[in-house]
DNA sequence: ATTTTTTTGTTAGCGTGCTAACTAACAAAT
DNA sequence: ATTTGTTAGTTAGCACGCTAACAAAAAAAT
């Protein structure tokens, strides 16, 4: 196998592992009626706390704003945040999460927590590492090159 | 950092690289007029042949086959390929690659593998059949949890 | 021969990522 | 003070994965 062919396969491993493994996060989390994205957007919300902006959050999710507000959008309709003017800065929300939305939090997270253990069973601490570290390197060479 | 900690950020890192890794795919192939999708879609159709059927080739693509009914009415508009009825069996369709995009097969194959060499530069052979192995080994409790 | 099951492909509609283009508000420069 | 630029958030519309439900044909079972 030639190092073209071992890079192929890595390409496209990766990218139906992570769809595969999106697909199991919805389905794991369902009961608790979030998504995926929405629970991580939850997620992340509680870990800014309430003066982060719309843009941290969607830095800190790693997807765009512009995404980011349909995500916010759908977790309102479900009573899990709310979001109201900043008296400081007309132009920003401020978001809050609601007691309902707080009781799911950690639940969420032991969820996924749940999942992950069940998925990475058979990968050793060293190899997780080094997966995290490569992940790392690719990501940085990805960036310089978009746009 | 605990295992719980290494196990998120895999997870994480993931789901971006995955996406990026896309996106950049997309921008490259552009001006090829194909996406990352109908340009595997139409390099994993000439390799299987002409007597492949839509679900072989859905199974080696590794999606749906009611998502590839759309990649290949894509590339069929683009006048890239061509569905006929198979005389055969009357439920399935044959599809043939184009002149055109017989011609472009080669190009894509080469557009990727010069974006997969530079995105994985900095990762050493070694690393990469860790990486693909421990994907298989992730795949497999994926797919066993799945459904 | 008829009924039942399986296979093949399709449509419809959802979820969630993206970019481009926009408004409104704030900040900086002149 | 006015112009210019930047930042925050939104909308609109595209791409491409998914599931569910379906029709038609083929294959298998009775």
């Amino acid at each position: 196998m030639s190092r073209n062919e071992w890079e192929r396969s890595l390409a496209q491993k990766l990218v139906g592992l992570s769809r595969r493994w999106q697909t199991l996060s919805d389905q794991a989390l369902a009961r608790l009626g979030v998504s995926n994205s929405t629970g991580w957007c939850l997620v992340y919300l509680d870990r800014l706390g309430e003066d982060a902006r719309q843009s941290d959050l969607a830095r800190a999710i790693g997807i765009r704003e512009a995404t980011l507000v349909r995500t916010l959008a759908q977790l309102e309709r479900g009573g899990l945040i709310e979001r109201s003017p900043n008296p400081n800065d007309a132009r920003a929300n401020i978001m809050r999460i609601t007691p309902q939305g707080h009781g799911l939090v950690a639940e969420i997270e032991s969820v996924l927590a749940g999942l992950r253990e069940q998925v990475l069973q058979d990968v050793d601490d060293a190899e997780l590492e080094t997966m995290v570290r490569v992940f790392d390197l690719i990501d940085a060479r990805l960036r310089e090159r978009i746009l």
